[in-house]
DNA sequence: AGCCATTTGTGCGTATGTATA
DNA sequence: GTATACATACGCACAAATGGC
């Protein structure tokens, strides 16, 4: 485990003692992956370990706590309650579900919101029509183990595949929803990956509390042919996930 | 422009508020990608937006000026000084220099330290070797326009690239020193990606604010044969960087 | 049972940071 | 710049639960 210099230095910084502390305790839970059950150092060691106040690595417990990432039994100290990243792999054949797979997960999609619209710019760009052309937008989430796990939109020209919001409805998956129009198999043609804080509406969509970090990976699915299909930004909660290239 | 709901409602957050209003006026620019020398709104402006006093909105437009990312002048406005993400290319063929190219940037690397050690069971596993073998360990740096861009900790076994540290330190160029060795080409097997916040050293040496996040790639390169190369760590700050898969 | 050390949970006082008006 | 309210962080003390002797 790696200590933080000397935490109390960075006052101004604008984040609080207690969740830069949350964040690092996180950290050595999910980045080396100890085993659910396992024991925490006690309050004392950890105020030690950070030059803070055993209230203050309280406050971080709390958190960490109210997230479900450990858990305190008075008298006895503090357990790892759930540790595991979710891995999702991005590659040429990157489908939600077959991403998750391997893993003992349970996955679920659900279909949020769906709307009409006209092509940006920059969606128009990646799907190679028109600025303006009418698109049909999906406002998908997906869960796995019952946890909100992201949060994506999804645009397909109007022209080609309208009707989708009800096939995806129906089957709750986007391959699935694409077989309906003639599409047999896709492949992920590009993909970009930022990173961002979260707005209001997924801190409260996605269950994280305000200041959470977000991957974001913005992708272009294309078909057989290499004409694109599908143009999509999913994000997900940063300390729940990886990316597997 | 997203406008956060009410950013008040979130006081327990431990994340100060001017500090959000900095990140998201960060988002707005780099994100959107807006020029350099565009004017900002005027602080009333921004303050009405944010549901803030311009006490606040001032101290985040501070923290965005010492960061490089705007420049104040006074009776004329608030205007954008350095804009643009960096774009990084993952593939099979990764290269640090040709993943900057054509976006006219200046990439420079260095040499931090080089130590030998042996092979943690992690390291090991990646690079298809014993636990406990010899390796290189090289620590590194990327410099894009003469700002700090990436930390990377690269490790090679000793067996077969004994002298790498020199090697890069002469050429400054993974590629060229492996080269040296015998590789003449190498491929990217495979790269994870995770979010985590910077711990001192890396707010130091990137040039950060505490609380900031950085994007990890863990990667392995093999060579010709199929046999692991390399493996490498790269930290990035999460908001200087875009990858594209 | 009792006793004790350990560990989490709770309360209070104080100083400083944050945000508003 | 001043005044006010709340959040953050600290320090000390003590209560409550656990487990070993």
């Amino acid at each position: 485990m790696t200590v933080v210099g000397n935490m109390r230095e960075s006052k101004l910084a604008g984040v609080a003692l207690w969740r830069r502390i949350a964040d690092e305790i996180r950290l050595d839970i999910v980045g080396a992956r100890l085993a659910r059950g396992q024991r925490l150092p006690t309050e004392a060691k950890l105020a030690e370990r950070f030059s803070a106040n055993r209230h203050t690595v309280r406050r971080a417990l709390a958190m960490l706590a109210q997230e479900g990432v450990i858990r305190a039994e008075q008298g006895r100290g503090v357990f790892v309650q759930d540790a595991r990243r979710v891995f999702y792999r991005i590659g040429p054949r990157t489908r939600f579900s077959e991403g998750i797979d391997g893993q003992d997960r349970q996955v679920r999609g659900a279909l949020m919101s769906h709307a009409q619209e006209h092509a940006s710019s920059e969606v128009a760009k990646g799907l190679d029509i028109k600025p303006g052309a009418p698109l049909i937008r999906l406002e998908t989430m997906a869960f796995v183990d019952e946890a909100p796990f992201s949060r994506s939109t999804h645009w397909f020209a109007r022209e080609r595949f309208d009707g989708i919001a009800e096939a995806y409805a129906a089957r709750l998956s986007i391959t699935a929803a694409l077989q309906g129009f003639g599409v047999e198999t896709y492949t992920r043609h590009s993909t970009r990956i930022t990173i961002r804080h979260a707005e209001a509406e997924e801190i409260i969509q996605l269950g994280l509390s305000p200041g959470a970090v977000l991957l974001r990976a913005e992708g272009i699915d294309i078909d057989a042919e290499g004409k694109p299909i599908q143009f999509l930004v999913t994000r997900f909660p940063g300390d729940r996930v990886e990316l597997l290239v």
